[in-house]
DNA sequence: TCTTGTGATGTAAACGGTTACATTATACGA
DNA sequence: TCGTATAATGTAACCGTTTACATCACAAGA
């Protein structure tokens, strides 16, 4: 007995040393589900997930213990055991541009219908951002990534390697790129939107790109404004080319520069609906007809541009479709591991009111006050 | 022996009874970590999770063993053993609403700084996905759920009681309620703009709201109305109150219908800016001038509307304020178990120039063609 | 010198499911 | 009648962490 008393034998501590007290909580496990139900845990977990593989009796039996006491499944419980979360994690640049919201939507409802959810997260355009929200998101055992564009920081596809997580792109275009894109030519449409202007006489173009760096869509948008150019045998004036980021103010700012050179554009070629409706705006603040005396051109059809005066002429872009594509080919590899293949939707040049044939090349009578300067 | 041979005897099945086969993952693990520094596994945890209580060598050792290993922690298994999972949930009703944007990167931002991450779901404004949204974070384990509004289903409530989880809802305000709130007085916000308009000489304001049932926003912008009309001593004409989806073509309708009345409007007052606008466009479309003959509100002050030609008056949200307030709130009730308070932020009325005095009665001209129909 | 307190570290149970494998019951063909 | 394939159910190992408790080394006080 006196060795008992110094050297506690592990041996004979024997069952009773309780762990984890929590007098707290009470919620229902699968093993009180089995308890209520008289049967095992393991018939309780198929019973619940492969209904079909138990007898209807039992399957009823379990089915109303759930209900009656309430059972919610614990997700971490089931992805530490399954190694599946039935989870697809996206990162989006921003919530802010409208866009993406058609895309975020229409991918998540797809998903929804396939079983699976969805995990959101936004970079703000953020590079070590989206590295850190990606790694969070593969801690959490998502089973799938949706990115947006093929413009990544070397440490994301790393990762991306690393976890061996099947991920697609969306809004992109690459010709010769293994990684699966389910996306839109930006430089083709941008070339569409010259040869139109061209085609209406124009030939001063200007562009207001978006921030290019880091951002492959306006990156091709403005290669395809250069290309198209050459095409016609007009070259890019640097003048005339700006990069700012999106937002209206910004456009404004681009109208008043541009209208600063000596030989000032006839139409401006925007890198999306937002620049584009701030140059349309500051346009009409100045008086200057539009398209009478100046062409504007912008890109992603928001809902408010076929409706604004004049209707602006833009790009159609696929947002939901490119949502629902991306779904779908991720549904298909988890669920059969189908190849994932890329894609390159039709982003059609819906012309409207804010193109016209180019103005006689007068030289304007310089800068109106502006009427409204904003608040 | 022969017994052996026929009944399994489970005592001598020995330890060699190996389970589950992954030879293809290979993920270093807490055990691995503990391996390679050469300490135990709670030594690791601790060196990773509260570096302070671990001897600095010791540290430095699991650091770097973390590094070479290129660990990465399961978020499933630290939920499901530490029942914390330092993620809030939220459900928003749309992303394609621009004003959510800013509230929803400003909460994730402010969640982020205390070392918390946001999942991000959207109900489409239908409680049954809501209710089915909430469940989902549950399960998932978050800490703690952001909703936009008070106007919840039942379920969603008990749901959210039985499970215990600490929540905070934005944009709503009620006077007399329990639910945490942060919110801005819809109502007073509506009477402020009746005030604005009859006191520009408006006798005849309708009101283009927004689809009112399951959105209490809504209900209460319409209610601000009545009651400011009628503190004014004007009535509220029923023909003058319509209710509309939020969408450029509904605002644009509604002008259209207002317009067909006897006795229309020298004022609109609209449940947000997209419906304004919409109004705004048509108004355009027809010549009508704004606001020399017809004044017309926002209510949300996007972006957009302080650029636009003419700027909309229209009611400033403070949105990021809301996503900033009601994450420190959560945190500190999580962090420290502080009461979740309520609180009613300003939103100010911003004036600018589609309201103006109120048009001379006389009969309009009727409704001259569109000039803009849309695509 | 002998407690005794303190801080660092180790041991192993527990979290709540899933699932490989064992077992049992049932149907079927020879 | 018996062996065997098949379907339904049970047993318990396992997923990768955290953490309560045990242990140990060491310093300080008696």
């Amino acid at each position: 007995m006196a060795e008992n008393s110094t050297i506690n034998n592990p041996n004979i501590s024997g069952p009773s040393r309780r762990r984890r007290n929590k007098p707290w909580a009470n919620k229902p496990t699968v093993k009180d589900l089995a308890k209520e139900a008289g049967v095992s845990t393991a018939t309780v977990s198929r019973a619940l997930n492969q209904p079909d593989s138990v007898s209807e009796d039992l399957r009823h039996r379990v089915e109303a213990a759930a209900k009656k006491l309430d059972y919610m499944p614990s997700a971490a419980a089931r992805i530490l055991s399954s190694n599946k979360s039935n989870t697809i994690g996206a990162v989006f640049p921003t919530l802010n541009n409208a866009i993406f919201s058609g895309s975020i939507e229409a991918f998540e409802n797809t998903l929804a219908e396939n079983g699976y959810t969805l995990l959101l997260t936004v970079s703000s355009y953020d590079q070590k951002n989206e590295e850190k929200h990606i790694r969070r998101l593969l801690e959490r055992g998502v089973d799938g990534i949706l990115l947006v564009g093929l413009n990544h920081s070397k440490a994301v596809w790393e990762i991306l390697e690393k976890a061996a997580c099947p991920y697609v792109t969306i809004w992109g275009y690459r010709r010769n790129t293994d990684i699966p894109y389910i996306g839109i030519d930006n430089a083709k449409a941008a070339e569409q939107i010259i040869d139109h202007l061209v085609e209406l006489g124009h030939k001063r173009i200007a562009l207001l790109a978006g921030i290019v760096r880091g951002n492959d869509r306006a990156e091709q948008r403005l290669r395809g404004f250069k290309r198209g150019l050459k095409r016609h045998g007009q070259d890019a004036d640097p003048e005339l080319i700006l990069q700012r980021p999106y937002g209206h103010e910004y456009g404004r700012e681009a109208l008043d520069i541009f209208l600063g050179h000596a030989n000032p554009p006839t139409a401006i070629v925007c890198g999306n609906d937002v620049l584009a409706m701030g140059v349309l705006f500051e346009a009409t603040a100045r008086g200057i007809a539009v398209p009478g005396e100046l062409s504007i051109t912008g890109y992603d059809n928001l809902p408010i541009t076929e409706h604004m005066m004049p209707a602006m002429t833009t790009v159609s872009i696929p947002s939901e479709e490119m949502g629902v594509h991306a779904a779908e080919a991720l549904v298909q590899k988890l669920k059969h591991n189908e190849q994932l293949t890329s894609e390159c939707l039709p982003a059609p040049l819906i012309v409207r009111g804010t193109t016209g044939p180019a103005a006689l090349n007068k030289k304007r009578s310089g800068t109106k006050k502006r009427r409204n300067p904003g608040s």
